[in-house]
DNA sequence: TTAATAGTGTCTATCAGACAGTATTTC
DNA sequence: GAAATACTGTCTGATAGACACTATTAA
């Protein structure tokens, strides 16, 4: 039909967890060229085969699903980077996501030796095949961005949470100390907390009251990327 | 070396301009199949051959130019589409760019027949091919929430211009009024102007003061997808 | 002087940050 | 009651919108 060489396609998510007290991201070790002993982020080619991938949501769904195990609560479109020399096979085109996932619906045991999770603080110390380094630099000002205004941080916690453990997940993703009066009044305003009546009795002071995320700011937030 | 279907390719920027105190778009009547006979975006495929586009903005830079007989002096990448069925041709990624360009710089008589500059409200009385009709509604949220905190809109400008004729085209792309002194204030804390020392005396009235970009500005806003 | 727009000043409502105060629980 | 954190109230400075005021030019 046309008759001219096509760029490679790939979908590489950048995915964030917390864990102990920081945030980290999956890196995955090379076991095979370009780039075999480094570090790159998880990343699946577009089946583009008859009954395969439908969408390149489909693509970004199964990819998140092989690497990590579970259903990603959350993923959103980053940026697409294409160019000749971005890979050493030739013209490539990566469409990268962001994808947030709570630790603790992890299983650890699942991961095998060549996947590994490392904090951004540490990520100086990786020097990432392909443009991966800056590709999460990218993502990080994406994700940091956003948790200005939106309710992205809800993706790391449990079902039923403190506004507590909402504020300290807002501290670590921007890495600065918030105001408990101020950042209370923010959500407030966001109107997406819903109190569950509940209390957190496994504390020796008074017990919090346990909140969760509204049904409705849920769907309304995740119809962004449907 | 991989053996599959690989997808389509396209870059399809969505092209605005000021005319006739309208916000227009640029839209291209297809002359063949699919979708002979409609209107689309202007697009192109990336050219992956050895010595073509190098990088995935060069295939912007092209395609803008091929298509308006300019450089546009600004573009930014949108968004990603990708399916097995939004080009009946088979599976399709569409990398969808936004770009702003003064129809002072346009020559009109380089447009062929099968171009056509439509404004944004009569847009629903067409079908476009493919699922550009979606994709422009993207590219309008995305153009209108960033001018409110960005200077978009000098793009649409000459290199200068009054603060009136500022005004007018933040309203034009808004659909809405604003107040002069709260915008002449906010545009003052962006802090993005230089005044020429000159005056427009082409009125009957007190003649406005002349302004342009700061270099440093532009030079800045450029850098987001150098 | 008049007409028209340029350009500025003032008032108010809202909101985020700083910080202190009150409330509630366990031990 | 002491300790600890939950939760709320108040002050302040910054800002957007509403609106009116002064300035400057051509005719």
């Amino acid at each position: 039909m046309n008759d001219f060489v096509k760029p490679i396609n790939t979908v590489d998510p950048v995915i964030f967890t917390l864990h102990d007290n920081k945030l980290k991201i999956l890196l995955i070790l090379r076991d095979k060229e370009p780039f075999i002993g480094k570090y790159t982020l998880p990343g699946g080619w577009v089946h583009a085969n008859e009954g395969q991938d439908l969408t390149i949501e489909d693509t970004v769904k199964r990819v998140l699903k092989e690497k990590t195990g579970v259903d990603a609560p959350y993923f959103e479109q980053l940026n697409t980077f294409g160019s000749h020399n971005r890979d050493p096979r030739g013209w490539s085109i990566s469409i990268v996501y962001i994808s947030l996932i709570p630790w603790h619906s992890l299983d650890e045991n699942l991961f095998k030796d060549n996947a590994k999770w490392v904090d951004i603080e540490s990520l100086n110390q990786y020097e990432l095949g392909f443009d991966h380094n800056s590709i999460i630099d990218f993502a990080l000002q994406r994700i940091r961005n956003k948790v200005n205004y939106s309710i992205l941080p809800v993706y790391f916690l449990p079902e039923k949470f403190t506004q507590t453990d909402l504020q300290k997940v807002y501290e670590l993703v921007l890495g600065t100390k918030l105001d408990k009066s101020a950042f209370r009044k923010k959500i407030a305003t966001l109107n997406f907390l819903e109190d569950t009546g509940e209390r957190d009795f496994n504390v020796s002071f008074r017990p919090p009251l346990l909140f969760k995320v509204k049904e409705t700011a849920l769907q309304c937030f995740r119809s962004n990327f449907i």
